[in-house]
DNA sequence: CTTCTAACA
DNA sequence: TGTTAGCA
């Protein structure tokens, strides 16, 4: 299936491998209303690219993340606890990252 | 497509 | 508080 395609009336930008996503098409995606992907971005639970005119450009990525925090709202949290939980996972990945750093040291 | 305002659950 | 709808 073709990623970029539905009724965007201001294409992304026809790269192919990069899979840009416009709000509508990232909002399909995520099973969510755009209004609504629109309020997670002032909560600060996710910052998607910005074209020169100001176009929201979501990555594979910000999709990904769009279905995490639907996923974590359906499970009772609030924009608040979600935006907390991925402060945490940011910081879990972080210490695993050094963590797999220091196993692969041989010794100090 | 964007932001804002307003109303509903 | 989060979601949805309409307007500029």
């Amino acid at each position: 299936m073709d990623a970029v395609s539905g009724t965007p009336g201001q294409k992304p930008g026809p790269r192919a491998g990069q899979a840009l996503y416009a709000i509508s098409v990232a909002a399909k995606l995520a099973g969510t209303g755009q209004q609504n992907i629109r309020l997670y971005e002032t909560k600060g639970l996710i910052l998607p690219e910005r074209t020169a005119g100001g176009t929201r450009q979501y990555s594979d990525a910000d999709v990904a993340l769009l279905l995490h925090i639907g996923e974590l709202l359906d499970q009772g949290l609030n924009l608040a606890g979600i935006a907390k939980v991925l402060e945490l996972e940011v910081a879990n990945a972080e210490l695993r990252r050094a963590l797999g750093r220091a196993r692969s040291r041989p010794d100090t």
